[in-house]
RNA sequence: GCCUAGGUGGUGGAACUGGUAGACACGCAGGACUUAAAAUCCUGUUCCCGUUAAGGGAGUGCGGGUUCGAUUCCCGCCCUAGGUACCA
């Protein structure tokens, strides 16, 4: 029998479905590994060819574990919430619970295709009402409770009152709003229960609040900072403006020390770790304060470099700074007015492309030198962010590239402080001189001169030592109707939970997907929608990432209806041993995973710091776009003609996509290429050596580049193993790279040696039962190592590779022995699951068993070297092969090397200086 | 600008802690089998010199360095990809 593909899969993909082959065991004896993909949106678009780079790593993962006797965790799932599918919905009426079913069938199909051992029985879908009960009781959890700096965690909001009721504010130590209350014990008691309650949201972790946010008109709705990327939405590309709106918010910032320290303790890549840490942004430095004494009032700058305060010229505000009106003099007026209208109508995008010219304007104001006590001009300008720090700067131009410009423009003093300062042309921040211009400072080093001048500032309470983030709490709300319901409703615009039994609160019906006539969100048609008939419930939903900021809980346990995970379950399987997915998740979902998971820990809810423990990003796959070459007439218009890709240069040309699945090895289907548009029907072509060769170019994947191929064509053609084993064999699995169907035949060609090793010249399996010799029983060890060690290290390229070798040369060894071909049966089976389940099944083993088999144990005695000839290289100059017993010892070789003829030959009289050793083998002689 | 990763044949890539660079695969060239095609198998394939060969030389982005020996380590530069950007 010939190695047919097509039936082969299709038997085992129906066995293990009807066997639940993948269903994991809840049984605890094993030791547990947990391999979680990033589970997908599900889009209309279905899977193509890049998805499942990452899935297919780890479904090899997860079954070499098996092998190893783990008990795996290797679940699936759906980000079911989301954007388009409600943009579908609002160009079609569609609901889009309605499209997002369709989708995840059709994902499911695929997937199925391929052949991972995912346990489906604990799918989740983020939209299904029994997953999002969950995410609503986690909002819950995160609005009642507090982050008490004290404890360094999050704790329920009673202890919080509880506090407040024992001692009042004092001594409480929390992340908190700005604008929090002072009060005695009395005093709160004494305060009404609405006024508590407002005072209690600014301590809550999910609170609602008056902020700026990112306003994207197209799509109605405020977006998270990493839902913006360089000033316009990820989604769509359309402007975003900034806008003060009441919103729900997430207090992550009291997280930031955590979640920079722990990045220490992960196994991530280091790009994605560097993102990370770069975002949470976080600077060690001073605040301090210069006052205004004619508004008694004081300007708080922050600052990294404390010890240049005797270089202060100036001080600068953010033209938002609350301060400016007030502090503008008559005479400035008009040019300050000018300047903030002129800076208010650049949008984000103008402003972050114009970085060159220096702009401002003097508002006429003077603040104190905070320690010396002169005055300093009070500019603004728009080098300083509104959002950073405190929105305002104390200019050191000597030191700061910035303030340097600036200052030369508008001639203000450059003050050097250092004795090291070159300042001639540009500021320099050196810290290695000894301080000038400083007053008490002079003459001591950065070392000294910073805990001296914090020192001073803190006596005259004008400043003290600060750490700064650049990292903002994350805006929680959206105005859209796809998304988790918030669990909270209104009485006296103050918000209120709904009680936890009265959860999930289910997602409302609604007759249009827009927002309402008066501009709320569509939640707001919801007819009679009102808790306890009467409050109004918030209607905004949650963010996309709400769902998937703790999904890999819910895998753990995904029926349970009493907890959103049993404690059982949650001990057991811990954190994600190993988590696969792209690298563009790395201030989005990865972040908000970790902050959740911290939150949780705090609660209690279970025991690890980190929810992801290693993690790997598989790289994009690019599209490889073919291109034909139309020929033009003398007017520059198409004509029928198309010329191959060398030849084009002999003609006139305009280069046109053509579908990469009409193209095999860049050469063109000339037939299919005329029923590929009724244009093309009459096609002509110019042909070299025979053929059209297509042109080819890497792009992104999609539809109008007609470079999309799905993995379904080439299962057709190909089937899922050679599908697996090739998009591994592509290159390394961090890397991005484009995908392209040149060397599939190699791997294809792979799987049928494999066939062809059991059965004879007629296709009869025939397998021998006699003893294997040691050259196949080599072949098979090296495997063995070969495969494990790959693995190990996520080097999945590789592995391909050595099966290749390792298959050559068992058909050199004409090796057909039960021995042997078992083994590797084994060992290929997380690549190729298919083909090795139904040679298991012709070696006579029972259906199924071949996924929780026995990985083979190595055994090192046949791996020893048969050859003991050895490369033997004069000054580093290769000479010739040596060929020595094994068993001599480093002084024996040594003698016979010297005495060797050959060896005597090359010396030429010379003296053997050293010899060189690695591993027992030699190297070089040195002469 | 800054951070991170990378640069190896015609192509994808291998070389794991410094030890025969180019494994394996594709492609290409030639051959076997075949009426033919497909399939399969064999041989060759980094570049240059050498008619074949024996042999020699160069070679992992560029220029230096350390070392008996460098794709690997160090210094300087160039290029590519990803991230980030007036962050005080």
């Amino acid at each position: 029998m010939e190695y047919n593909h097509k039936s082969l899969e299709k038997k085992w993909q129906k066995f293990w479905a009807d066997h639940q082959t993948y269903k994991t065991s809840d049984t605890h004896q094993k030791p547990k590994y947990y391999v979680l993909d990033m589970f997908p949106y599900p889009s209309g678009a279905g899977l193509h060819v890049g998805h499942p780079l990452g899935y297919i790593a780890s479904d090899i993962f997860s079954r070499y574990k098996r092998l190893k006797g783990f008990n795996v965790l290797h679940p699936m799932g759906y980000d079911s919430f989301g954007l388009p599918a409600e943009q579908y919905a609002i160009q079609t009426g569609q609901h889009p619970a309605v499209t997002t079913e369709v989708n995840i069938n059709r994902y499911r199909e695929q997937m199925d295709n391929i052949g991972f051992s995912y346990d489906w029985s604990r799918e989740v879908r983020t939209s299904d009402p029994s997953y999002y009960k969950w995410t609503q009781w986690i909002f819950m959890r995160l609005f009642d409770s507090w982050y008490n700096k004290e404890s360094d965690k999050a704790e329920p909001i009673e202890t919080l009152i509880a506090r407040f009721v024992a001692s009042g504010s004092t001594g409480i130590s929390a992340v908190s709003d700005e604008d929090v209350l002072e009060f005695s014990a009395d005093e709160w008691k004494s305060l009404d229960e609405e006024k508590q309650q407002r005072e209690l949201l600014k301590y809550r972790i999910a609170y609602l609040r008056e902020s700026t946010v990112n306003w994207c008109a197209a799509l109605g709705t405020v977006l998270a900072n990493d839902e913006v990327i360089n000033g316009v939405s990820e989604r769509g590309g359309y402007p975003v403006e900034q806008k003060k709106m009441m919103q729900w918010s997430m207090r992550i910032t009291a997280y930031a020390d955590r979640l920079l320290k722990g990045l220490d303790t992960i196994d991530w890549p280091e790009p994605l770790v560097e993102m990370q840490r770069n975002w949470i942004g976080k600077s060690v430095g001073a605040s301090v304060k210069f006052p205004v004494p004619q508004l008694n009032t004081a300007i708080e700058v922050f600052t990294t470099r404390v010890d240049t305060i005797y270089g202060v010229s100036f001080v600068v505000l953010a033209p938002e700074h609350e301060l400016v009106a007030a502090l503008t003099t008559p005479e400035q007026q008009t040019e300050v007015d000018a300047y903030i209208e002129k800076t208010s109508k650049k949008s984000e995008l103008d402003r972050m492309a114009d970085t060159k010219t220096v702009s401002g304007a003097f508002t006429g104001s003077y603040a104190k030198h905070p320690i010396s006590g002169q005055d300093v001009q009070i500019w603004i300008a728009d080098y300083v962010l509104a959002g950073y720090g405190t929105g305002a700067v104390m200019a050191v131009p000597s030191g700061d590239q910035r303030d340097y410009v600036f200052a030369k423009h508008f001639t203000l003093p450059i003050i050097p402080i250092s004795d090291t300062q070159n300042i001639e042309e540009v500021a320099d921040p050196n810290k290695d001189g000894k301080y000038i211009n400083s007053d008490f400072i002079n003459g001591m080093t950065y070392q000294e001169a910073v805990p001296a001048l914090i020192a001073k500032l803190e006596e005259l309470k004008l400043g003290k030592a600060k750490i700064n983030f650049r990292m903002r709490d994350a805006i929680f709300g959206r105005q859209r109707y796809w998304g988790e319901p918030v669990p909270v409703y209104f009485k006296n615009g103050l918000p209120y939970l709904i009680k936890e039994e009265e959860l999930p609160l289910l997602l409302p019906e609604v007759d249009k997907y827009l927002p309402t006539e008066s501009g709320e969100p569509p939640l707001g048609r919801a007819k009679d929608w009102k808790y306890e008939d009467q409050y109004e419930y918030e209607l905004s939903t949650m963010p996309g990432w709400a769902g998937s900021s703790w999904y890999w809980f819910r895998y753990m346990d995904p029926k349970n209806e009493g907890n959103f995970a049993s404690k059982e379950a949650v001990d057991y399987w811990k954190a994600v041993d190993l988590y696969i997915g792209g690298s563009e998740h790395a201030t989005g979902h990865l972040l908000y995973s970790r902050f959740w998971n911290k939150f949780l820990k705090d609660l209690g809810y279970q025991n690890e710091e980190e929810p992801f423990r290693k993690l790997i990003n598989q790289g994009m796959i690019q599209g490889r776009s073919n291109f034909v070459y139309r020929v033009l007439d003398d007017e520059g218009r198409g004509t029928n003609q198309f010329v191959s890709y060398g030849l084009k240069n002999e003609y006139k040309t305009i280069p046109l996509h053509v579908d990469v699945n009409i193209v095999h090895n860049d050469v063109l289907d000339l037939e299919k290429f005329k029923n590929f548009r009724p244009d093309f029907a009459n096609a002509e072509f110019v042909l070299e050596n025979g053929k059209y060769i297509c042109g080819s170019e890497v792009e992104k994947m999609s539809k109008s580049k007609f470079n999309v191929v799905n993995p379904d064509d080439i299962i057709e053609s190909y089937g899922a193993d050679t599908l697996r084993l090739y998009e591994m064999f592509l290159g390394p699995l961090e890397q991005a790279k484009p995908w392209n169907t040149n060397g599939i035949e190699g791997v294809y060609k792979f799987l049928r040696k494999v066939w062809r090793l059991f059965h004879d010249a007629e296709g009869n399996f025939s397998v021998s039962n006699e003893d294997p010799s040691k050259a196949e029983f080599k072949a098979l060890h090296k495997i063995i190592k070969k495969v494990e060690d790959d693995i190990e290290r996520f080097s999945f390229n590789t592995s391909v590779s050595a099966f290749m070798i390792c298959v050559n040369e068992l058909t050199e060894l004409k090796c057909n022995k039960r021995q042997i071909l078992e083994q590797l049966v084994i060992v290929l089976q997380p690549y190729a699951p298919h083909i090795t389940e139904e040679l298991w099944a012709l070696l006579g083993n029972d259906a199924g068993t071949l996924s929780y088999a026995s990985y083979p144990v190595f055994k090192a005695e046949y791996l020893v070297e048969s050859e003991f000839a050895y490369p033997v290289s004069f000054n580093g100059k290769m000479k010739f092969n040596l060929s020595l017993p094994l068993d001599l010892d480093q002084k024996a070789v040594e003698d016979t090397i010297r005495a060797h003829t050959d060896v005597q030959r090359h010396l030429d009289g010379k003296a053997i200086k050293k010899i060189i050793f690695v591993k027992g083998k030699i190297i070089n002689i040195v002469i």
